[in-house]
DNA sequence: ACGATTGATGCAGTGACTGTAGTGTTGTGG
DNA sequence: CCACAACACTACAGTCACTGCATCAATCGT
């Protein structure tokens, strides 16, 4: 897994060049008045060898916030008999949600990254795109740890719910100019929220009309 | 709002017209496969027409769901003193779902409209990206309903969870090939589940290992 | 040393989408 | 009834993300 040859080093140089060239580019000119060329050229590489590198654009943005989802599946698959749905999924998302604060946040780009994630239309619908791969195996997964109690359509209820809850909270945190250590608060309470809504919703009211 | 003229009658035969061929030549040759250029042909106006009338080739195919996400919105604007946040946003979810049902399911080109909106990625993709804007609103009016008792990134985990359940939800079930009536029971169970997901949380656990 | 990989390249595409200038039909006010 | 404005539609040239393919050259295994 850890290839070390000569060969692989100048490959890993050449896509931290195209990350680093292609992050600056977006910081200063924005996402999609950049072009694919103008990547390339600022990593001395053709244009080519960028799409030996990335299917897409938008994916330097998305680098590797695939990886950590994988990691909820893990906790899935490590479902202990007299736990809960909740508690499983509960673990499932606070993996993921840290896996992202670890990652992400301390890294240099991780601010821009998260900025341009939560407001780049066509970045977005990308990751989405990929996170839907990601949540049918979460679904299936859950489905499969108890076929007779969780039936798919509950699994996929209870996992989008999850998942919809993150991303949301997600976007709204980092649109406020949330500190990081504030973001990563509410994406434990989207957890709460997805998993235990009646923590809001039982206790919460519209305020009566107070007159005035 | 009801325009009478010719020239406007005119304009929505086209829109049909493209509508049709489109929808035709998806069935026959599926979404990928099917130049724009071919849709134009086929309902006999130039290219350029088409970008008149959709944005985007994934356009024609979401139609007029985004239409139906409006009717949540009401939902919310509409929130009534006294009324718990699950009972507001159970209001929406049942009329976003219900939208859904009367103007989805009944016509001819609904089985393959779904059909296309739950496999083809790069549709999924738009529909999510229109979504995003959707969710925002809710977001926002269900923050401004009640400023106080519920933080903006709790009306996004809330919101989220409720749109990422319904959206995994009737995935799985038309993938599964399940018919409208299923489709539509799987849509008010999703509700139930990401708004009151004690119902199976506390209730289900895996089974103890039977011996094997 | 030598042949097999494989990362990088050049080039010629394809196809979605846009800007612009123009044409013909339709609605409208005098 | 006749300008005149509005607008759906068209033709055409262009941009840009992304792909297929043939090739080169550096590296790796033997």
């Amino acid at each position: 897994m850890v290839e070390t040859g000569r060969r692989e080093r100048k490959k890993q140089r050449t896509h931290q060049a195209l990350v680093n060239a292609a992050m600056r580019l977006f910081e200063r000119k924005g996402f999609e008045q950049t072009l694919v060329t103008e990547i390339a050229d600022a990593a001395d590489v053709s244009e080519r060898t960028f799409y030996l590198h990335f299917p897409t654009k938008e994916d330097v943005v998305i680098g590797t916030a695939q990886a950590r989802l994988d990691a909820g599946l893990r906790a899935i698959a490590e479902w202990e008999p007299g736990q809960t749905v909740a508690e499983v999924l509960g673990r499932a998302g606070r993996l993921i949600a840290e896996e992202t604060w670890r990652s992400d946040l301390p890294s240099g780009l991780a601010e821009l990254r998260v900025r341009l994630l939560a407001t780049t239309p066509s970045v977005q619908a990308r990751l989405v795109q990929r996170l839907m791969r990601t949540q049918g195996e979460l679904i299936e997964a859950l489905h499969r740890a108890a076929p007779e109690s969780v039936r798919r359509v509950d699994a996929a209820a209870l996992v989008g719910a999850l998942l919809g809850a993150l991303n949301a909270a997600a976007i709204v945190s980092v649109e406020q100019g949330d500190d990081p250590e504030r973001i990563r608060a509410a994406l434990h309470r989207a957890i709460d929220l997805a998993l235990r809504p009646e923590l809001v919703a039982a206790a919460v009211r519209q305020e009566e009309p107070a007159g005035g």
